[in-house]
DNA sequence: AATGAAATCAGTAACAGTTACTAATTTTAA
DNA sequence: TTAAAATTAGTAACTGTTACTGATTTCATT
């Protein structure tokens, strides 16, 4: 039986206010401020917590750290080579891949992960100038 | 200036001969019997090397070990839900989701990493018999 | 409001995968 | 053959994450 908590409050809260998909470090240091005692662990908990019961995403893109998205509804991620930082993406007309996989394949494609990467519109302003 | 090694060699023809995506463990346990005092850091050395100068690929999917592919051209994985394997996968016409990607975004698309999941062959026969 | 079982917590230790360091060995151009 | 540079084995250290512990919080039932 699930019971509420401050906390799981809190690292709910302080994702659904941001895009920016930070790290369990990121979401620890920032609720820090509201429950200096806050144990790390508490914070790796509730994220992987969150994310069984949908309320969140958890975002595991390249060598790094996991990152964390506040919002649910499935959307695509872009990671700037140039810079680190992920943001969503919207891309339309993507929803007929796993049906395209799966021809000529005898198993069963239920899902795909994908994430794009490049340089996002800061990083490619500053080349550019 | 990149020197023979005997190690790296034997790394490289190790994956040249399998299709089933091992691990830096695997690899490491695998050239064992050719050079049993092989170093694990070698292994892993080498491994990020060749992916490196684009001899073979790293796999980063999912949360477990990375895991390396001797084929260097670009094609897709798919990861078994159900028994764990990776294996390739041939998927046509997905050539043009980078541009999708692009369409309304501000930024520079270079490229994506996708993996597909599901029931592996093996694995969707086993439950269906 | 008081009780108590279950969930959650903070704090810390342990863990897995990987990288970094060091002194010895191997490679290879001269 | 020589010697500088690359590579090695072995080991320690590091990063991100999970597991354990006894104390605290939550909340349905009284």
């Amino acid at each position: 039986m699930l019971k509420y908590s401050r906390q799981r409050e809190a690292i709910k809260n302080f994702l659904a206010d941001r895009y920016d998909h930070p790290t369990a470090e990121t979401v620890y240091l920032g609720i820090k401020d509201e429950f200096p005692n806050v144990s790390l662990g508490t914070v790796y908990r509730n994220l992987a917590l969150l994310a069984e019961i949908g309320e969140i995403q958890k975002i595991s893109i390249g060598n790094g750290p996991d990152r964390f998205d506040g919002r649910p509804e499935p959307h695509y991620h872009f990671m700037c080579t140039c810079c680190g930082g992920v943001s969503d993406l919207k891309v339309e007309g993507l929803e007929h891949i796993n049906v395209l996989a799966g021809q000529g394949f005898d198993g069963e494609v239920a899902g795909h992960f994908t994430y794009f990467f490049g340089k996002c519109p800061e990083c490619k302003k500053i080349k550019m100038s």
